[in-house]
DNA sequence: TTTTTTTAGTTGCAATTGCAACTAAAATAA
DNA sequence: TTATTTTAGTTGCAATTGCAACTAAAAAAA
């Protein structure tokens, strides 16, 4: 391949990676707003794992999320902060902190969860589903590629 | 499809994004610092279009880059103060800012250059190059989904 | 037991983000 | 011509990021 050639493919993709990530986020924040409800994306990334696992450690959600452990305490906080969490010390491991949602939090996330639907078809428009496979596919064996060797 | 799993497709999605995204820019961002240069993942972006194009202007490159023009505005700010870039106003309309490499930018463009491409096959892997094709039609597929669209 | 190491989570920090408000110049309308 | 609108770029701002340093608790080593 060319200097040039991969010149190319390189700049687009990590260029291509942010911005469908940015138009992503955007959207999902928009579609949210106009439904009249008010929870951010990085907040509702944490929510879903938090309804799906019932009471995980703020480790396991960083762990799922791929974020760090600060963000997760940030995120958390905020969350707490609208009374959709609680944080309880594990019983036996009193380093641990176990996420719970609230009543208001549940509501929310059955709530939200139409709007994630929506959000999802804008998203997917008119790409097959063998695409999308492929596309979650090269994503996760970028990650493995990357955090293996050093 | 369920709920349950359409949970799944889009949180996976966005946070395998995201996490992609930032393995590539630390992935790059080591293999620099290893050669001993001094350039960042944001740097590197809008240089390579610089090369490529010339003299483009600031507005040029935010829309090659996917990028705020405030972003360009410092990431050239910064440049600069490298003394990477020079910013030229253009001569018919003084508006315009056009920004030209320097010698010292030219060189560290061609130093930079087998470190990306190192990073490029880190990246890649062992992921085929038809893989490769489908994920960057997908990764533009969405982005005009949402950018089509109100 | 006591000491050391590891682990979970929090906080301080400096860097980076895009939006919105702004300046200055050019294009268009009046 | 003069007035208005649009465009290119800069700056202020508040939010968000991950790293590194820290606390507190548990596990492992002594």
């Amino acid at each position: 391949m060319s200097k040039e050639a991969s010149l190319k493919f390189h700049m687009n993709l990590g260029m291509l990676i942010r911005s469908a990530h940015n138009s992503m986020t955007e959207r999902f924040v928009k579609n949210v707003f106009k439904s009249g409800l008010d929870i951010s994306m990085d907040q509702w990334m944490v929510l879903g794992p938090i309804w799906q696992l019932g009471s995980p450690s703020q480790k396991d959600l960083g762990e799922i999320c791929l974020r760090d452990k600060s963000s997760i305490t940030r995120i958390i906080d905020s969350l707490e902060g609208k009374s959709l969490v609680v944080r309880v010390s594990d019983q036996i491991d009193h380093r641990i902190k176990r996420v719970i949602l609230t009543n208001a939090g549940k509501q929310l996330f059955y709530d939200v969860l139409p709007i994630m639907e929506k959000t999802r078809e804008e998203v997917r428009g008119q790409i097959s589903e063998e695409e999308i496979e492929i596309f979650k596919n090269v994503l996760s064996k970028i990650i493995k590629n990357l955090n293996s060797k050093a």
